[in-house]
DNA sequence: CGTACTATTGAGCGCTCTCAAAACCAGTGG
DNA sequence: CCACTGGTTTTGAGAGCGCTCAATAGTACG
């Protein structure tokens, strides 16, 4: 029952080892050599560590960050001084996109556990991407993936309550992983509790209470930040679809 | 007290004239040569009515759409056939970004009241930005704008009561309306109260008793789609940022 | 073993939803 | 000019979900 981190983690890393921008980018369409020509702009650094920054918000926008390893939130912070989650990034994902249009980081991004993770220069990134065509289509479809991928977000916050929430964000993190290559249904969540509730507009104490009634229902396996999903088919209809507006017990 | 629509959409009309992609992009870089050759693949078409759909939910991805006057209302819906409001797009805002990942739309368009929209045919538009950088960067600019814009209504739906909500609102309704150059304090919302109550996951039975709170308060006057912002300092601390955790009253 | 931190559990309250009815408006036809 | 109709908006009353505050439990680390 212990160190269930540290397999995760280390699943996480394995499966990662090739996970590089070719993995990355290869299945979008992207012609061998033009990967690599994308390789050679891309900065690897040494591992950071958990609660390091990769850029914070109102910094000059000079990257987008690639994780190669471990994980990243972001978060951006409004005027009273609240904080708000706006996204965990899995390995093989992105960030760092909403600085581009006024050239300064909107949020920051604070690596959750050690990762590796690839600097990519924007302003290179850009001008290769005006002389590789399919490199921009790429980036396109990069950016809309991540206004789509927010929309449904928006979806969740306005339309679904606390466990439907949770719900929700179980299946995606599931699916996320499993697009990687990694196990779906027994994973390390490298966030809090804390951090989850935020991200998911909740309290801390509504999601621990969410964990407990999943695990209680069935539907699940949770010991601190090990979480094992039982019945996966049971929380992607309570976090997508929920069947009828009431669901009465007995 | 009477025709404030006729004269708010007028307005909106008058303004927008000259409204059209030379508006749009020459205050962002474009060169004027660079924006005639957009200008050419661009399609205007007769004006749409209330209600007309611009594309739905699940279509073929083909064009972006670009309102010229009017209003144009984005909405997805999930599984259980609840609806959600994405956004409502003014005079010069663009819709359909969503679409470019999957080659298929995410959300549904329609318009709200009688608009001008011009269609930007994205296959060409995409071709266009290959051979003009400026172009490019203008439309990775474009993108990161609707990602940082999302952010931002994310933090609103997880972190804000229905007040704030329903501030920011129409604080940013202001704003928008504004950047236009058209009256930034006296206006018509196009849109129905369920509309704005959906888009801000709040009830539009809460977004009624929120208009006619602020009036009582002074915030603002309201009658029916007709508002006139008479305090917009206030609105503007209610709806971005709460000076203190709890206001007491007496 | 003590300290600091995170997570869990409990109790009570308040915001917002739901349900319901009334008011209001626009359009139609008598 | 007025009654009728369908729609939206407003207003009211009650209930429930999730937050807040608070205490306990569990874990990591020195």
């Amino acid at each position: 029952m212990t160190a269930p981190k540290a397999i995760s983690c280390e699943a996480i890393r394995v499966a990662c080892e090739s996970c590089s921008l070719r993995a990355l980018c290869l299945p979008m369409g992207l012609a061998l050599q033009d990967v690599d020509r994308l390789d050679t702009i891309v900065k690897r650094s040494r591992p950071l560590l958990g609660g390091d920054h990769l850029f914070r918000e109102g910094e000059r926008f000079r990257s987008l960050y690639v994780v190669k390893s471990g994980s990243v939130k972001s978060s951006t912070r409004d005027a009273d001084g609240d904080t708000q989650v706006l996204g965990f990034h899995l390995p093989g994902e992105i960030t760092g996109l909403d600085g581009i249009e006024k050239n300064a980081h909107t949020c920051s991004a604070q690596v959750l556990e050690t990762s590796l993770i690839c600097e990519i220069p924007y302003g290179r990134l850009e001008e290769l991407s005006a002389t590789i065509p399919s490199l921009q289509h790429q980036m396109y479809r990069l950016l809309s993936r991540e206004i789509a991928y927010e929309n449904e977000l928006l979806l969740l916050l306005a339309t679904r309550n606390a466990d439907e929430r949770l719900a929700a964000f179980l299946v995606n993190m599931s699916g996320r992983l499993r697009q990687r290559g990694l196990c779906a249904t027994d994973f390390c969540l490298s966030m809090s509790r804390h951090d989850i509730a935020n991200y998911l507009g909740l309290s801390a104490e509504t999601v621990s209470r969410g964990f407990t009634r999943f695990q209680n229902e069935g539907l699940l396996k949770v010991d601190r930040k090990h979480v094992q999903l039982l019945n996966v088919t049971a929380l992607e209809v309570l976090g997508a679809a929920t069947p009828a507006p009431t669901i009465h017990r007995f």
